[in-house]
DNA sequence: CGTAGCCTTGAGATGCATCAAGCATTGTGG
DNA sequence: CCACAATGCTTGATGCATCTCAAGGCTACG
């Protein structure tokens, strides 16, 4: 798995692909992905972490629930969307993911994936099969580091939209969506203030707990009190710090 | 940090400790902690992971939102919550803790700690000091492996929380914690059946995105329908099997 | 043994879900 | 390239689950 072949052992029949050689050091987002906070003159010690690059087309899986659990995938291209299906049919989206994020941690404990990985747009991944990244990361201690940084960060992921999910109301629970939304976008470079969502109104509702109708009357409620300007997909955030304090609407009532 | 001292860097006032030698290798949870999945013969490598042992009162902390992160902490006794306060004041318990689980994952990712840890009665940890656990799963490939094993079984537990708050019903979700905190407990060997909760009313709406009426207008209807006995913390489980139904309620309605 | 915190139950309010209908957008095959 | 089907979105009307407010009883801890 850590020689790169032309051939891709995941879709053998569909992609080729070349061999990989310093994928990380030569990556545009290698600051901001798993080489993240690791010094420019170690990254050559990242050369055999990702075997291959695998495209995905909107609508396809990177791995569903059951799958082996294999690798990891770092989200070069697109976004994604992760999502948990109850035994009695009901969905929970639990993330969604854009470049420089990881997909597959779930999977380490039981070595099954435990989500659905779906791309919402075309997108390309990084394959970092998971026996070399560990091999790696005991050779060279920051990879490590980084390694429990990317998987705490998530649990504190988590741990903010049980937050949302426990405590807030609609308006609150899309409000803070759309400025997450917002500062990832920041985060890499484009817009903070337009963007085309890349989910649908129920998708964004099965994240936030919500149903779509609610969400789309909430972006109807904001755009009327000049919040936002959304047209579909497209959306303008107008008056992001009375977006700020929707969040915070408990402090108005305490003091 | 990791040469056992006969004071405690943590608390030097007031407890004053041993020594610790052989601490996970002669501890009656090492199948259920850190070192579960690790052979026996290879537990004397585990030596150093335990700096030392502290005790918490009910009520106390074990850390705050915003302390240094130094060390994680496995739960060798008692009863834990983790917390988290958004910036205008709601709590959002992310978590109950019993013994053989770890706490202060979240805290990796910034180098404080993310939640409140809390003692829900008199309780012991071991203190896992975080760069000696680094050192020693570069040196120990099968508890690196275990470490990322428990991040990612945190990160599964969480998805199914996310499940839970976004998706259930109140009485699907009170089900589901009752069901859940039996199963943690037959697991360490006690009953499955019948067991005091650790928490209050408010505590458990906390974690189940409810208030604290509908928690307990629950446990009395589930009493009327003899699913449960409840008298105030002390619960019987009695019909497991229709707790499991309304769990997977949505099912009836789809076949 | 007293008191503060915890629990239960009731009545009424409300926020979101549900059901329904029509419109908009997107993608596809003729 | 257009037409139309499928999917996604918006908006309205209604119902219901849960919250809120309130009061009284219970428990347990100091």
């Amino acid at each position: 798995m850590n020689n790169p072949s032309t051939q891709c052992n995941e879709c053998p029949q569909i992609h080729v692909h070349k061999p990989l050689t310093d994928a990380c050091a030569t990556c545009s987002l290698r600051t901001l992905c798993v080489p993240g906070g690791i010094p420019a003159t170690d990254l050559a010690k990242l050369d055999n972490l990702v075997s291959m690059r695998k495209r995905i087309k909107r609508g396809e899986y990177v791995f569903r629930v059951g799958d082996d659990f294999n690798s990891l995938y770092a989200v070069r291209a697109g976004f994604f969307k992760t999502r948990i299906t109850s035994t009695d049919g009901r969905d929970q989206i639990t993330g969604f993911q854009v470049p420089g994020e990881l997909l597959g941690f779930e999977g380490v404990a039981t070595e099954q994936h435990g989500v659905d990985a779906i791309a919402l747009e075309d997108s390309e991944v990084c394959i970092l099969p998971y026996t070399d990244l560990e091999r790696i990361a005991r050779e060279f201690p920051p990879l490590q580091h980084q390694l429990h940084r990317i998987m705490s960060r998530e649990i504190m992921r988590e741990h903010n939209v049980m937050l949302l999910l426990g405590t807030m109301k609609a308006e609150e629970r899309v409000a803070a969506f759309l400025l997450n939304l917002s500062e990832r976008y920041r985060h890499l470079g484009y817009s903070s203030v337009e963007f085309v969502l890349r989910m649908t109104r129920q998708e964004i509702g099965s994240y936030l707990g919500l149903k779509l109708e609610t969400v789309s009357r909430t972006f109807s409620k904001f755009h009327e009190q000049g919040l936002i300007e959304a047209q579909g997909k497209q959306i303008k955030l107008i008056d992001m710090g009375q977006l700020r304090q929707l969040i915070n609407a408990n402090k108005q009532v305490l003091s």
